[in-house]
DNA sequence: ATTAGGG
DNA sequence: CCCTAAT
């Protein structure tokens, strides 16, 4: 049996998404969710620090011993995992289980659960979303390996990406004797953590006074965390607000206000034996997430779906100050490398040594000011370095939410990952080459029938666009040319047939043209 | 859903 | 490749 679990915090959030846009289907993604906020709150932060703690404790036998009521979770559409009844209203739900339509017969049973999508929301009614891209297909079963293959055969946007992804594979999360089948992995290189900030953003022309000036309002413990947390934010007389280098003229400066609202945890399967208790599968979820969070994470910004790879541009220069843009601004937390604590190694040692980073936090997550134009991400959020320990050793409480709501555009729909990259080999070209001739430049949909009909990612669009780029390819000299060179031979027939259909154009519109003026003189 | 064109 | 406007 697989079972498609989405686990969500509180009961009634999961929406189906609006129909995706034409033939995209990478624009799938789920919707929002709002309601029953007066139950399943939980800080962001004391997620995280009770996932540390469940890395502290996970040696002794005590976190068993605190999970008493592990047992409910399936059956009720809202239950705690109270780990530490003192400390954390933490809470888990599982909202959802569905049964995933398996395309293939399999001998042996395969109990897999996809965790897709778990949300939490802190106690001051700040959304805390914790989403993992779902697969959008429903996964595809491998005879050969039934037990292993829980393959997802997804689009090629997904094949991309991070190459320091995580891996959560089941080598490494080698079950113990008495849970031998539990595995653990992640399916797709590019998903990426995706810490998608609701970006409240805004302009306004206040000087750089206001920078000291929102350290000092910080209660103590929030300024005590912004000064050790963050150095950047310091009163470090190399700050760029204070030299004045960013500063204009008259010394003063818009600001951006960053408020992150959002992340997401990568996606990540387990398979665990039907028999396998449900204590056991909170455990490997934790334990997932543990590994997860435990490991090196670095930040990295993405603006409208592209990624922003220059840490010297300044905010201005990016666009992230332009009002329009900023509900396309989102941070990615992406795993360096993948910490997994002992408990998690083939040996399935007792965790006893790992403890997590002492680092306190920065204010990750906080209405922060960005204090110049020439602030980097380092100055929204601190250093990759903080950021990781940040979210693993933040205590609860005084924190403020880091909360987590998808990425939305100004619509309110949810911004789409940008497709990869795909340049057209030769035989493509030659093959569009040859079907445009034949149906002329304005049938694209009749093109990628004819001849793209097994591209699945090649959309019509795709072919146009692609077309308009060999003309221009055909009519620069060689030497500007740029990617896996085009046979002069086809680029000749590019702008041949390009010629052709123009002229054809051409006719029709003065044919048609002659026509209605014909109509209107009867 | 397609087409056309700018970004 | 994306986004939009216009069909």
């Amino acid at each position: 049996m697989v079972l498609q679990n989405r686990l969500e915090y509180g009961f009634n959030g999961y929406q189906v998404p609006p129909a995706p846009r034409a033939p995209r289907s990478a624009r799938k993604r789920i919707s929002s969710w709002k309601k029953n906020r007066d139950h399943n709150r939980m800080g962001a932060f004391d997620l995280l620090a009770t996932v540390a703690r469940k890395l502290l404790l996970e040696g002794d036998d005590s976190v068993d011993k605190t999970n008493n009521e592990e047992g409910r979770v399936v059956n009720e559409p809202a239950v705690k995992t109270e780990s530490d009844s003192s400390k954390a209203n933490t809470s888990f739900f599982v909202s959802e289980i569905i049964k995933a339509p398996v395309t293939d017969s399999c001998s042996g049973p395969i109990s897999g659960i996809t965790v897709s999508d778990c949300r939490i929301e802190d106690i001051n009614h700040k959304e805390i979303e914790m989403e993992v891209p779902k697969n959008r297909k429903p996964p595809v079963v491998n005879n050969l390996d039934c037990n292993l293959k829980l393959v997802t055969k997804d689009d090629d946007e997904n094949l991309c990406g991070s190459t320091q992804s995580v891996t959560l594979n089941n080598k490494i999360f080698r079950a113990p004797a008495r849970m031998c089948d539990r595995r653990i992995r992640r399916l797709s290189a590019s998903k990426q953590w995706k810490v998608t900030p609701k970006t409240e953003v805004y302009r306004n022309k206040k000087s750089c006074y206001n920078h000291q000036r929102s350290i000092r309002d910080y209660p103590f413990k929030k300024r005590r965390l912004y000064q050790t947390g963050n150095p950047s934010m310091s009163n470090n007389k190399s700050d760029s607000i204070e030299d004045g280098s960013s500063l204009g003229e008259t010394g003063q400066d818009s600001h951006v206000k960053l408020k992150i609202k959002s992340f997401r945890v990568p996606e990540f399967f387990i398979e665990i034996p039907e028999t396998a208790t449900v204590r056991s599968l909170k455990r490997m979820v934790m334990e997932a997430v543990t590994a997860i969070f435990s490991g090196e994470l670095h930040v990295g910004l993405m603006l409208q779906g592209k990624r922003i790879r220059d840490d010297n541009k300044t905010l201005l220069q990016t666009g992230i100050c332009h009002d329009n843009k900023l509900d396309g601004l989102g941070f990615t937390l992406e795993p360096r490398e993948l910490h997994v604590p002992p408990s998690l190694c083939p040996e399935d040692q007792p965790l006893t040594r790992y403890s997590p980073p002492q680092t306190v936090a920065n204010e990750l997550g906080m209405q922060q000011q960005v204090d110049s134009p020439t602030a980097t991400s380092r100055n929204i959020m601190g250093s990759d370095h903080e950021v990781s320990r940040a979210l693993v050793t933040v205590p609860a409480k005084n924190m403020t939410p880091l909360a987590v709501v998808p990425m939305r555009r100004s619509n309110g729909a949810e911004v789409a990952q940008r497709r990869i990259r795909r340049p057209f080999s030769v035989s493509e070209v030659d093959a569009l080459v040859e079907a445009v001739e034949k149906l002329g430049t304005g049938r694209w949909r009749d093109v990628k029938l004819r001849a793209f009909d097994d591209a699945k990612h090649r959309t019509y669009v795709d072919l146009k666009d692609k077309w308009k780029t060999l003309v221009h390819t055909a009519r620069i000299s060689p030497h500007q040319r740029r990617g896996e060179p085009v046979p002069q031979e086809l680029l000749d027939r590019v702008l041949t047939a390009h010629g052709y259909w123009s002229h054809h154009q051409a006719k029709n519109q003065l044919k048609h043209q002659l026509e209605t003026q014909t109509c209107r003189l009867l």
